[in-house]
This record gives structure tokens, C-alpha cells and sequence, in this order.
RNA sequence: GGUCUCGUGGCCGAGUGGCUAGGCAAGGCUCUGCAAAAGCCUCUACAGCGGUUCGAAUCCGCUCGAGACCUCCA
């Protein structure tokens, strides 16, 4: 009935059916960030598409082993050989321990991923706690043939590795074009070909974050972490390799290479790439200059925004489109999506208190119930489709009106019948809540309640309606609070 | 310059060779002490030009436009 779960593959250039190496278990593999600054909302968009992917494969009854490191070395800045660090620059200039500049970023993305409501992965490596690893494997692409070694730093030879292996397979490039598109850069000359990438680069004297190495100090390079963690963690092959649009070349190229460089197998199954944000059009990025922050939609303070936004509106946002899909960022957009997220939760709260009941009178509506069964199976199937959210977000509506006419008597539990009801129920909680993690976010301060509650109290005072009082006073006492009724005027305190 | 993607109604945004996406906005109706909420209905589409087809917004070609990657970026 419902075609099974079919996922975009960048390796094939088509949907293919989702059938995992060795179900039911499933090895995800996700590029995290660098931390070497803040998070803006195009990255909490790749990694939430993979919450939802995550999510997903849990509800289907996949048993995923999600890995998302975070790269806090290795990342370099700028063109040329002598690049310098992300890390590194950024402890120079804010005159920190470079780990320090990690640990400062790495907890702000967790705060981020939290507001969103991002799952956490079932493990968070980082590239610094492998660097024996990455050593490691260093030496085997050396062992190889596949890599040399100049004054201390270790290079992969694409050209030799791509004789037998078809490097740029990935991101859909060839290698001699590479090469005669490279501009020529400044100190790349030690290269052979400007297409290689480093393995292992020499620390210069003033490089902070160096480790010990069969070539002298040095550091690893960015593409080699991935590489050696999602093998560490996932095996040699495993199901879906996924990150940004971004970082489809040279990045996952990269990663490739080295996997099938040093043990001949294909890391990922399924390469699943996220698009990118984009604000008037253009891509949003730290490079540009033109990233807004997740703290800045919630407070609102960002010239380009009318109000504030909360992290589950830009969920919601976020889920009506489809994340292969360029988002655009409008203020018209926002607010739009504002009130469409709060509709979906007014159902939600609904839905929660309804329940079925027979009716004098009312009959079992074959139609109606079809079509309510048709709009639960859409979920699935749209879900199915490459996990396309922004299609299930319509269908949910499309239940929502259901459901408020359900609550309003214009339709009856006894016309959808009991099995329709429950199955109606349970995939609206289902999919709002577990696959899509849109949750409420009701800021009912406890004060402002207890005030509205005392200013109903001191009127019941002044019109000296006492019966009224004491029920005010018993309730409160309930919730462990007693009114301090004083001369001075009513307050409240925790009841001691 | 090379490679690739996209161009859907007032806005956002899915989608498929023929069957209502959906949200927001606008208009109307029903319900309602008032108001709100809710339900129902309506409106404006598939960049342009050709081609394939019984039929294309959906496939092909060209034109125009936008973007991404090719160098760090999710």
C-alpha cells in the first residue's frame, strides 16, 4: 500500500529504496560543525534535517547509530599551504587556549541544538581525540603508494589514486579539469598537483595546537577525521554519509578517497546532502557576512528582522520546505510560518482532549473515514518520499481541520468509527511530536499567572465574597503557594 | 570560464505526464449575547518560445533570469 522509504542518493543522482547494510541497524554519519565560532541558522538547518532523518528511521523501528563529530582541529583558514588553523586563529585573537575556543562554541552549539530540539547523536567524537587514528591512517595511504611526504607535511596524491578509482565520483568533476581550473596559489607549490590535499601538515614554530608525529609536530588535515571516525565508530561501510551541500567537494570527495584509498571499500551507502539557507537570495554564511544567529531571532536583534522568532516557529519554518531545497529567509515567510506552527499546536491541544464516543444517532461514515485513514496513510508516504516534511506538514492541516470540527460537533468520533479515531490520534502525536519535534513552547510564567490569580482574589476581597476567597487560597495551597494577605498588600510565598 | 541546480498563484512552499497539496494574506457564508475560535466556499499558478504526446506545470531542446560548487563554509 504505502511505497517503501526511498532517499535521494548524491552518489547515483536519483531516489533509490532505503534498504539498510544489516538492518535493522543503521550507521549515520554526520559532518558536525567547527567550532571555532557561533552557529548560525543555516547550520542548525543541516542538522536538523538529520534530526528529522534520525527521527524518522527511529519511528520506523530502525535501531540508528547517529555519529556527528565535532571538528575542533584541522580546519584551515584561507588558500595557501600556510594557512593557519580556525582553532588556532581564533584562540590568537581572543587570547584563549585553543581548547578553550572549543569548549566555548562546542557548548553553544549543544545549547542551540537543544532550543531546536535536535536530538543528540548516539556519539559525539571529536577530531583531537583521534589523532592516533588519523596517524594511522596517514601511514597506511602512505604504505600505499597513495600519499608522500614533503618537509613534514603528507599529501594525497589524487592523480596516482585517481589511475584506479574515480576520484570526484561524488560531486560529479574530473580531475584533469580540476587541475587546469586550480588557480595558482601561493606557497602550494611543494604540492605536486594542486588537487592533492593534506593528510598531516607541519606545525610551524608558532602554531599552538601540534601533536608528535612520524613527520615532526603537526596537525592533522580537515578530510581525515570523518574518515577516520565514521569507520571507527560505524565500520568500513555503513549506511548514510550526510552534511552540507558545501561539503560535497572537496570535503566528502576527500573522504572518499582516503576510504578507498587505504582499505577499498566505499565508506557510505547513501551520500545525503542538505541545501543551503539563503537570505535575499544569497547563500547564508559566516564567510559572507550575512549569517543571523539562532539568539538573534529569539531576541529579535538583527536589523534584518521585524520581530523575534522563536526556535520552534523556525522549525516549523524550516520543515515546510524540503532540505534538498534552497530556504529563503522573508520576514513575510516568518510570520507566515509563525501562525501555521501555532495552528498545528492549537490541534495538537485539541487532539490531546479528545476522546471517542458513540452517539445517539450518528452513524459510521465509510467516506469520511476513508478520507481521514487517507490523510494518516499520506503522512507516511510523504515521509517515505525522501523524507519530505514540508508535504506531511500539509496533510497534518489537513488532519487539524479534522480535528477542530471534531471539537466543535461539526464531526462526529462515531462518523470516523473507533479504529479511524485512534489511528487519526495516534499519528497526528506521532508525527508532530516524535518524527517532526515540534513541541509547545508556551511561555505561561508562573508569576504572571499567580498575578492574574491574586488580582481575582483581591476583587473577590473588596466585593467581600469570602466563599471565593478561601477557594482561591485552598487552591493555591494546593500547588504549594500561600497568599500573604498584608496590610501592606497581597503577595505570595512558597508555603514553608 | 567549467560543473550543476532552480524558476509554481499577492507571499512562502510541496508536487506529479491526466486525479483539491498545504500555510499565510484577501473576499463571502455558517455558527455566535458580543468578540474570538472553528467549519465551509471563492480568487489569482506553473519564466518565455518551440517539440514529443490523445493529454505536460510535470519529458526534450533553446532563450531569459536566479543561485550553488569549482578556494574555507552546514
Amino acid at each position: 500500500m504505502i511505497p517503501p522509504l526511498r532517499v535521494y542518493n548524491t552518489l547515483s543522482r536519483q531516489k533509490e529504496v532505503f534498504e539498510p547494510l544489516a538492518p535493522p541497524h543503521v550507521g549515520m554519519y554526520v559532518c558536525g560543525p567547527t567550532v571555532y565560532s557561533d552557529v548560525h541558522l543555516g547550520n542548525v538547518r543541516t542538522f536538523l534535517s538529520f534530526d528529522i532523518i534520525y527521527r524518522y528511521l527511529k519511528q520506523q523501528g530502525y535501531k540508528v547509530r547517529y555519529v556527528r563529530n565535532i571538528t575542533d582541529v584541522g580546519h584551515l583558514l584561507g588558500e595557501t599551504n600556510e594557512g593557519e588553523d580556525r582553532i588556532s586563529q581564533k584562540a590568537r585573537l581572543e587570547n584563549l587556549e585553543p581548547m578553550e575556543v572549543v569548549q566555548r562554541y562546542t557548548n553553544g552549539f549543544h545549547e542551540v541544538m537543544q532550543q531546536f530540539n535536535i536530538l543528540p547523536p548516539s556519539i559525539e567524537p571529536a577530531a583531537t581525540g583521534h589523532i592516533v587514528e588519523q596517524i594511522g591512517l596517514t601511514q597506511r595511504l602512505l604504505e600505499q603508494g597513495l600519499a608522500y611526504e614533503v618537509n613534514g607535511s603528507v599529501y594525497f596524491d589524487v592523480s596516482k589514486y585517481n589511475q584506479e578509482h574515480n576520484y570526484g565520483k561524488l560531486s560529479g568533476r574530473n580531475v584533469e579539469e580540476l587541475i587546469a581550473n586550480t588557480r595558482e596559489l601561493e606557497g602550494q607549490e611543494i604540492k605536486r598537483n594542486p588537487a592533492d590535499f593534506a593528510l598531516w601538515k607541519k606545525a610551524q614554530p608558532e602554531h599552538i595546537m601540534r601533536w608528535p608525529s612520524p613527520w615532526g609536530p603537526g596537525f592533522p588535515g580537515w578530510h581525515l577525521e570523518c574518515t577516520v571516525m565514521s569507520t571507527k565508530y560505524l565500520g568500513e561501510r555503513f549506511d548514510i554519509h550526510g552534511g552540507g551541500m558545501d561539503l560535497k567537494f572537496p570535503h566528502h570527495e576527500c573522504e572518499i578517497a582516503q576510504s578507498v584509498g587505504s582499505c577499498g571499500v566505499d565508506p557510505a551507502k547513501y551520500w545525503v546532502h542538505t541545501n543551503m539557507v539563503t537570505i535575499n537570495g544569497q547563500k547564508m554564511s559566516k564567510s559572507l557576512g550575512n549569517s543571523i544567529l539562532p539568539s538573534q531571532f529569539i531576541t529579535g536583534n538583527h536589523p534584518l528582522l521585524d520581530q523575534p522568532y522563536s526556535p520552534m516557529v523556525l522549525r516549523f519554518f524550516m520543515l515546510q520546505s524540503h532540505y534538498a531545497s534552497t530556504l529563503d529567509i522573508s520576514m513575510e515567510a516568518l510570520q507566515a510560518a509563525k501562525k501555521g506552527y501555532l495552528k498545528l499546536m492549537n490541534g495538537m491541544r485539541v487532539l490531546r482532549n479528545l476522546e471517542y464516543s458513540e452517539q445517539e444517532g450518528i452513524e459510521f461514515n465509510e467516506k469520511g473515514a476513508q478520507q481521514v485513514k487517507g490523510l494518516c496513510d499520506n503522512c507516511y508516504r510523504s515521509m517515505n518520499d525522501d523524507f519530505n516534511t514540508a508535504q506531511t506538514i500539509g496533510h497534518l492541516f489537513n488532519l487539524v481541520k479534522k480535528i477542530n470540527a471534531l471539537q466543535t460537533g461539526q464531526l462526529s468520533t462515531a462518523e470516523l468509527g473507533r479504529e479511524v479515531f485512534d489511528q487519526m490520534k495516534q499519528t497526528f502525536i506521532s508525527f508532530t511530536e516524535e518524527v517532526l519535534g515540534l513541541r509547545e513552547e508556551l511561555d505561561l510564567r508562573p508569576e504572571n499567572l499567580l498575578e492574574a490569580l491574586l488580582e481575582v482574589y483581591r476583587q473577590a476581597k473588596e466585593q467581600k465574597d469570602y466563599e471565593r476567597v478561601d477557594q482561591i487560597r485552598a487552591s493555591l495551597r494546593n500547588s504549594g503557594i500561600v497568599v500573604k494577605d498584608m496590610k501592606q498588600g497581597i503577595d505570595w510565598a512558597y508555603e514553608e
